[in-house]
DNA sequence: AATGGGTGTTGCACATGTTGCAATCACATC
DNA sequence: GATGTGATTGCAACATGTGCAACACCCATT
């Protein structure tokens, strides 16, 4: 819509790659390298770009700090942070929080293992959205058209054998996820890592964020894990009910 | 530099401190809300910003993604990261990753300590400049004018009653740090927290980031820490070594 | 139903801010 | 000291962004 906004903000997933220089910028963006110029100023007086002792550009440090608020900010996870860190210390395995955002879904809280085999993941990290336990849940609930758009744009990776192969079958998933109100992923992003989620709910009953429990085959397997899950619900549920009380809806 | 783009960017900000609908946005930007709308829908479609329910606008999902990217791709980081691991596990304690930017110091590594009483600290998060270990090593390795131009510039809030009073004594700080090489932070932000930290060099021998082991006095004193330093400094030099090694300086 | 205040949104004429060029500078390397 | 690469600046042309005013919309009142 702007232009000249728009080129700029085009700069940063192009920084995020890895850093370049003057020319670089202005080849990838199809400007003069002396708009480039200007526009890599303005981001940098703003903190969102750093310039390396040898000139090139990178992201800069405000870009976390913009970051680090904003998910700070975040409602559903300051309510829930502490129900996460008590179900980790009843089950002691890495428990995580979600919310979907445009296509995106993407971690919001994490709260590691107590065991030593941890998985990895990071927060503001985006999910494996084909088949982690969280993502189906986040998906699930938005309308059958909504679904569908979202399912055909997806890419499908085969992470395992196990991993959801294409659009068909991710749909069949969410409606079953939809039904029963809680989902897991069994091998499907990494081989020996099985994870049981639980969506969490506004006062409306749209689903707001969601969380899971991950545990690899080593530490527990898949039927253990799945003793969890009225736990697991049962923690959702709490969080539900805090963060509808907290935050009535002001419209619809 | 650019008018249309350094609106657009001061919304971020903005945003940070919590969701604005479009006229609190126009009036706070001091420009019409046809054109806030404008920028907003820039911001929005590269999913900086992010449109909630109520429409009302809040921080958007791109932005974690990007500075996840941003600082996965630091070469330090990757480098020190499995040094840090080892040294938690020699230790026990939370060691911290952090570098300096434009007046700022921020954290882009931690590993947690893994006694139960952890201390609070999120990577990307600025850090407590005028106190912590690791902002001493890197700001001692300014030339003189900067350090003074810097230490002018910030403000000493005390913490605790051991926190840097003012600019003399933080310059006075700096020099000792920079003479012996390694920094403390005793109770200096948190009372019951001590930190001792050593820097990581480049080749040419500056300072490219700090490292520090903190740990809280309910576990072992000041003094118990301190004899970490020797193995702190050891971590730090090896990890500047392989740094060096693998990052000759392409100019100066 | 009708009214009214509060939003967000669109079309348009004007001029401001942005663009690309070409020239210049900074600084290596040969 | 010449040569090449890349960053930077000044400037004139004009494409872009701007504010205005009108409109659409939602909700609360009467």
């Amino acid at each position: 819509m702007s232009q000249t906004v728009d080129r700029a903000l085009s700069i940063l997933p192009l920084l995020a790659q890895g850093p370049a220089d003057l020319g670089q910028v202005a080849e990838r963006l199809g400007v003069h390298k002396s708009t480039a110029l200007r526009l890599l100023r303005t981001l940098h007086e703003h903190g969102l770009v750093y310039r390396q002792q040898d000139q090139r550009y990178r992201l800069g440090a405000r870009l976390f700090a913009l970051a680090q608020e904003a998910v700070e900010n975040l409602d559903v996870r300051e309510i829930a942070h502490p129900h996460l860190v008590e179900l980790n210390q009843n089950c002691g395995h890495t428990v995580h929080l979600a919310v979907y955002e445009e296509n995106e879904v993407l971690y919001i809280d994490k709260v590691e293992s107590r065991y030593p085999v941890r998985m990895y993941s990071r927060i503001g990290k985006p999910v494996a959205i084909t088949v982690a336990a969280v993502a189906k849940l986040l998906l699930a609930d938005l309308s059958e058209a909504e679904r569908r758009s979202v399912a055909d744009k997806l890419d499908y990776p085969m992470y395992t054998p196990r991993s959801t192969p294409g659009a068909a079958a991710f749909l069949k998933e969410l409606a079953a996820v939809r039904e029963q109100g809680w989902a897991t992923d069994l091998g499907g992003h990494e081989e020996s890592i099985n994870c049981v989620g639980a969506p969490i709910r506004g006062a409306d009953g749209r689903v707001v964020a969601a969380m899971s429990v991950s545990a690899p085959n080593v530490v527990v397997t898949a039927e253990e894990l799945l003793t969890l899950l009225p736990l697991v619900r049962r923690t959702a549920d709490t969080i539900s009910r805090e963060y509808s009380g907290s935050n009535r809806p002001k419209k619809v």
